[in-house]
DNA sequence: CGGCTTTGACCGGCGC
DNA sequence: GCGCCGGTCAAAGCCG
């Protein structure tokens, strides 16, 4: 059961009718506008709550994305789009919509590295950087939000992946127009068995449970975990090495992270994650776990020092610089020292549960008659389907991803 | 002093 | 069986 339920969670999350405690904090200087979200959230985006997104400050300084694009709020751009776009929450939707290739997010969990290399080909063709937007060219040409949801599960959860197959999500081109704040989600669960729960398991990614997220190197700066470098490799076939990040908040965490930019689109980072938290979710960023020290600090301040700290020790790899950066973000203490769950919503957070609340009545409703869609579909994230369970985060192979959503609840 | 990053070594799965 | 490769370990050093 345990190993189970992660996609029941996820099917109750989708099910779910009540928005659970949802919650914006203004950062510090009111600049920062991060988004996080409670338990079974009807957020359509609370795989982007508490996404920080910056708007002056420069997470990272790579020498590739110097070009970076005025930072919106791309929370806000999201809530104007689904005001806007009633269409996004399509009832005609199937798992025959995908945004890609499917086979190229099915075989994630499978991953040897060709089927990566193919992966990020395929992402490379599907989504184009657009202004700095990434552009799921299947669904939103222009620019625009997707997620893919891909998961190979026992037979005994079709049930409610089915559910989830029936979701659709869909971005009109014009979504976002202009905006250039845009995330983009690949989701992989291969397989919910509890190879992760063994710290010490050197299993197969394919035999792990993981959750890839594409993110844009603004999007990086994601979670509240704490994340702790443990190890890099180069990767073959990729000029950029991968990170490998371990929660540490906890001692016995297996959560697991790895970031690694795509070589096909180096403005894209590849964000996998694998175990499942053991602790509830910090409720504010570590001050100093995941900290980073900044040895010779030549970029912005907030940049952090991983990014420097990276820079200087690979210069020639911009990657370690944005992987680090990247993770160590996720607790750096500048970029959510004040967050808190019980901040209360911002009108703006509040009509955004509200539109994914009653997008999500709608699903529901449109949920109760078919299922029987293959498992290998690629899912499309629905309206609500980025709004992860915290049991499923908490229990599921999304554990880290929650991270990411930073939608996570503390069990008793 | 605790927690972090760095980095070479080691381990084990997987393909040939 | 062997070698490749990815993932992890753990020592060393750094930093607040």
């Amino acid at each position: 059961m345990e190993d189970d339920w992660g996609l029941y969670a996820v099917v109750r999350s989708c099910n779910s009718s009540s928005a659970t405690a949802s919650s914006s904090s203004s950062m510090e200087s009111g600049k920062t506008t991060t988004l996080e979200e409670g338990g079974c959230s009807s957020s359509t985006l609370s795989c982007l709550a508490s996404l920080t997104f910056e708007e002056e400050k420069d997470p990272f300084s790579f020498p590739q994305l110097g070009t970076h694009q005025p930072r919106n709020n791309a929370f806000q751009e999201l809530q104007q789009f689904f005001h806007k776009s009633p269409s996004f929450f399509p009832t005609t939707a199937t798992s025959r919509d995908t945004i890609l290739p499917n086979s190229s997010i099915s075989h994630l969990g499978g991953s040897s590295h060709a089927q990566h290399q193919l992966q990020q080909q395929q992402q490379a063709q599907h989504f184009r950087p657009k202004n700095g937007v990434v552009v799921p060219s299947l669904l939103a040409p222009q620019s625009g939000f997707t997620a893919n949801f891909h998961a190979e599960q026992p037979q005994v959860q079709q049930q409610q992946q089915n559910n989830l197959v029936q979701h659709g999500f869909h971005a009109p081109d014009d979504t976002f127009g202009a905006t250039n704040s845009t995330i983009t989600l690949e989701m992989s669960l291969p397989n919910l068995n509890p190879a992760s729960q063994n710290p010490r398991s050197r299993k197969r990614k394919n035999q792990l449970k993981k959750l890839v997220c594409q993110l844009t190197a603004e999007n990086l700066n994601s979670d509240l975990w704490a994340w702790r470098k443990y190890g890099q490799k180069p990767i073959k076939g990729s000029p950029y090495p991968r990170n490998y990040y371990r929660c540490s908040s906890s001692k016995g965490c297996a959560a697991r992270k790895q970031v690694e930019r795509s070589n096909q689109d180096p403005e894209l980072f590849i964000v996998t994650y694998t175990g499942e938290h053991i602790h509830p979710r910090p409720a504010h960023r570590n001050s100093l776990a995941g900290s980073t020290r900044p040895k010779t600090t030549t970029t912005a301040p907030e940049v952090g020092a991983a990014a420097a700290a990276a820079a200087q020790n690979d210069l020639a790899d911009p990657v370690s610089s944005a992987a680090l950066a990247a993770a160590n973000s996720c607790s750096s203490p500048q970029s959510g020292g004040s967050l808190s769950p019980t901040t209360p919503l911002s009108a703006e957070q509040i009509a955004e549960e509200e539109a994914a609340a009653a997008a999500k009545r709608e699903d529901e409703e449109e949920n109760l008659g078919d299922g029987d869609d293959e498992v290998e579909e690629t899912i499309l994230i629905p309206n609500n389907s980025m709004g992860f369970s915290d049991e499923y985060f908490f229990h599921g192979s999304a554990a880290a991803a929650a991270s990411v959503a930073g939608s996570w609840l503390v069990p008793a």
